[in-house]
DNA sequence: CGTAAACTTGAAATATTTCAACAAGCGTGG
DNA sequence: CCACGCTTGTTGAAATATTTCAAGTTTACG
C-alpha cells in the first residue's frame, strides 16, 4: 500500500481511494532471475513494477531471446495490450529481487472507469510509449549500427543510470553483448567493435556486470551522426 | 453528427450523448493534398479521420519527409501525445477530400473523464498501436529489404484494400516508391528492384498511382522469411 | 508533343554480418 | 586458494546485402 501511493498513476489519490484500489491489487515479490511470465502464455493481469528492475525481452519465431526494455518502478507492463490484447508478446523476468503489484483485466478496467483521473495518467504513460516506439521505428533502418548503439546506451543511462559526478554514468546492470545488441538491432561482434573502438577513445568504459559512460556529450553526438 | 456515431470510440453511446460530445468538436472538410498540420507546431487540438484518407509523414533531421502511415476513417491522430505532448512529431496531410473531427486538447480530457467506456476505448486503441510499434520496431533490422516491402504493403492492403476477388487486392493510393521506401525503411531503388522482381514473378502489378497485390499468400511468405 | 518527374536498371562503394579463431573473466570444485 | 573449463567478449577476414551514384526509360501533364 506504501508501494501503491509511490505509482505514479495513482498519484493525487485520496488513502481512502487508495486503500480501495489496494484491496483488488495483489503484490508479488520476485527472486533475482524469475520468470514473471512467458511470451505467449495468457495475459489476464497487468503489472507494476513497485521495486526493482523488470527485464522484458522478445521471443522471435526461432526462439532466440532479444533484449527488448527494462523497466523500473512506476512502470507498466504485462499486457498494455491486456487492453485487449489476449496472449503476452513478451517475456518478463526480474533482474534483480523486484515486488510487483498486479491486478486482472476486468478489474482494472473497473478501476480505470471509476477513477477517470487514473485512467488519463495511464493513456498519457502509454500515448508517451507509442511516441517513443515510432520514434524508435524512423530512427532504426537509416541510423548506423554506432547511432543505434549509442541510442540504446542513452535511453539505459536515462533510466538506470548513477550519475557519479566527474566521474560518469554508472549502469549497475549485467548488459552482455548480446543485450546491447537486441536493443541495437545488430550483432553481439558489430556491438562489441563499436564499444571497442569508443573504449579506445575513453568515451565509455565495461566490465562484465557494469558499463559507465565517460563522456555523454560525445555520445550523444555519436546517436546524432557520425560525431 | 451522422459521422460522429461511426467513429468507433462513440460506438454504444446514446444519441443524447453523442449529441452533447458533437457540440464540443469541430468538423472540417480538407481539400486533397492540404496540410493538415506541420510536425514541430503547437499540438493542440486531437483529431479523427470522418472521411478520406490522411498522410502521416515524418520529418526527418535534414528535412526530407517519409511516410509514417496512411489513416482511414476511424482513426484517431494528431496528438496522440496530444494526451502530454507539447508539439506534433508528424506532419499530417489530405491524400484525397477528406474530412476530420478535431477536439481540443482540455475538452477532450473532460470528455474522456465524464466517459469512461470511451476513454477506455481509446486506450485500447493506442495500446494496439503501440503494440504493432513495438513488433515492428522488432522485425525492421533483422529483416532484408524484401522483407519489409512485403510488410509494409500487407499492412497497406489491410488497411485500404479493395479486395476484386480473383483478380487480387488493390490499393487505390499513389505509392510512390519513395513513399514505400518511408515506410520499408529503405530507398526508392532497393524498393524499385524488389518490386520489379515480384512484378516478373507475378505477384504483384503496379502503376503510377496504383497497386495490386495478385499473389498475397506468396507475399505473406516474403513478408516472414526469404519464401 | 515536349518536358519534368518518377521509375528502372547497372555497377561500384560501403556497412554490416557471418564465420572463425583466440583471449579473458568468472565460478566451481578440488 | 588456485586451476580448470565454460561462457562471454574480442578481433580479423571473407561474404553479403544494401546503398549510392549514374545513366537511360517511361509516364503523366501542361
Amino acid at each position: 500500500m506504501a508501494v501503491l501511493a509511490r505509482v505514479p498513476y495513482f498519484q493525487g489519490l485520496s488513502p481512502a481511494e487508495l486503500d480501495r484500489i489496494d484491496r483488488r491489487m495483489a503484490t508479488t515479490s520476485w527472486p533475482a532471475g524469475t520468470h514473471i511470465f512467458h511470451a505467449g502464455s495468457a495475459a489476464g493481469h497487468l503489472y507494476v513494477v513497485a521495486e526493482g528492475r523488470v527485464k522484458l525481452s522478445q521471443v522471435s519465431a526461432t526462439g532466440t531471446e532479444t533484449l527488448a526494455d527494462i523497466l523500473v518502478a512506476g512502470e507498466l507492463f504485462g499486457g498494455m495490450g491486456t487492453l485487449g490484447q489476449s496472449a503476452h508478446r513478451h517475456t518478463a523476468s526480474a533482474l534483480v529481487p523486484t515486488c510487483t503489484l498486479q491486478i486482472d483485466q476486468p478489474t482494472f478496467r473497473e478501476l480505470l472507469a471509476e477513477h477517470p483521473g487514473v485512467a488519463l495518467r495511464v493513456l498519457d504513460d502509454v500515448a508517451e510509449r507509442l511516441a517513443r516506439a515510432q520514434d524508435d521505428v524512423g530512427g532504426q533502418v537509416t541510423d548506423t549500427v554506432a547511432q543505434r548503439v549509442a541510442t540504446a546506451l542513452l535511453r539505459l543511462a536515462d533510466k538506470l543510470g548513477n550519475d557519479r559526478g566527474g566521474r560518469g554514468i554508472l549502469l549497475e546492470v549485467p548488459l552482455s553483448r548480446s543485450d546491447l545488441a537486441g536493443l541495437a538491432r545488430s550483432t553481439p561482434e558489430s556491438v562489441s567493435r563499436v564499444m571497442s573502438q569508443w573504449r579506445r577513445d575513453g568515451v565509455i568504459d565495461s566490465g562484465r556486470r557494469w558499463t559507465a559512460i565517460l563522456d555523454l556529450s560525445r555520445l550523444e553526438r555519436e546517436a546524432l551522426g557520425a560525431g
